[in-house]
DNA sequence: ATGAAAGGAGACAGATTTGTCTCCTGCACT
DNA sequence: AGTGCAGGAGACAAATCTGTCTCCTTTCAT
């Protein structure tokens, strides 16, 4: 029905990944879509509703797409922990690596109640969440505990990804560690 | 001498801090610094001079104050690698801790070879260095691969501190895994 | 087939952006 | 005293940004 609202929402996603949200107009995502003002605004009330619901289809397509491929890495819990890294990686060295979207869109705005920043946060919880099950699923004395160390190298990784430009050795290094402070867990 | 100067980069730092770098206007930061426009194109070209400047001060004063702070707090290599995660905390519990700049630049700026990404690669490098020496002094057996486990999971506390704004609780998880790296590292 | 809705193209308004320029004040140095 | 410069205030230009509106075309369902 609204293909053109999804194909909106698709080339925003890319601009505001690339470019910022601040610094990406509405004039370049029309012109890169193809799709008028007119409908822009018959779908959305303003630029920040647009930029909400970009951040609300990202979150559904990465995380759909993350927990995936982790998935299909490994069957057990322990070597989907790990598979975690490399699907990270992997993510890392795709030349539209811009850094996580979502630590990006907090970065810009500052205003805790902003819905923006709860869609960040709600984000960050549920990668957090998909970490805990696995920690649980080893048998980890302490999961939320263990859960909450790899999800920091995690993050980590991510921004040294993204800042240091070192793409595979942010992942590797975050995955060692992590396996190391997995073996204490479960010791 | 240019005592303006500074105060324009004092008053530019807090607010590309809170607002980000595209957000923040000329206007805005004239207006708050109470100089004028023309004083501030006689010492800049440019708003992304602006910038710049402002990110090279902030990288000279956080990085003094940090590492001044986490030599006061302890002697020895060891315990000054914990106090790493002390002086974090109560950075992030700080009231206008907006994440780091450097950070939050490198998300509006996708620009590589951009001046701006230079300045925030080689604040990151400056820490991981600092981070390495600490390392190299507890006698680590590979002090790279130590450090860089514990600046990520530096940088990882830092953002999630910024986007979950759980604040303490992330410095005191990644003070936890920093510890148990380093036990199993001079083990 | 016909009418309603969706969409394209783009003019337009109003605000805001960076950056330049002019005019004036005040201070410092000789 | 006089000269020169740093600076304040702000007008101004040119570009850009968001959001509205008009006019016309396409599409689709009954």
């Amino acid at each position: 029905m609204s293909d053109r609202r999804e194909h909106l929402i698709d080339t925003a996603i890319d601009l505001f990944a690339e470019n910022g949200f601040h610094a990406t107009g509405i004039d370049l995502i029309l012109d890169k879509s193809g799709v008028s003002k007119k409908t822009l605004y018959r779908h959305f009330r303003s630029k920040d509703e647009l930029i909400l619901a970009a951040l609300k289809k990202y979150d559904g397509l990465f995380r759909n797409g993350f927990m995936r491929q982790v998935e299909e890495s490994a069957a057990d819990p322990h070597g989907r922990l790990m598979a975690v890294f490399d699907v990270a990686e992997a993510w890392f060295r795709q030349n539209n690596f811009y850094g996580c979207m979502f630590i990006n869109a907090t970065g810009e705005y500052s205003d805790l109640d902003a819905p923006i920043r709860q869609v960040c946060k709600d984000f960050k919880a549920m990668m957090r969440q998909f970490i805990g099950d696995l920690c649980r699923q080893i048998g980890a004395p302490d999961p939320d505990e263990l859960a909450d160390e790899i999800a920091l190298l995690l993050e980590g990784a991510i921004v040294t990804a993204q800042v240091s430009q070192d793409r595979s050795r942010a992942a590797n290094v975050a995955k060692t560690a992590a396996r190391a402070l997995i073996d204490r867990a479960l010791d």
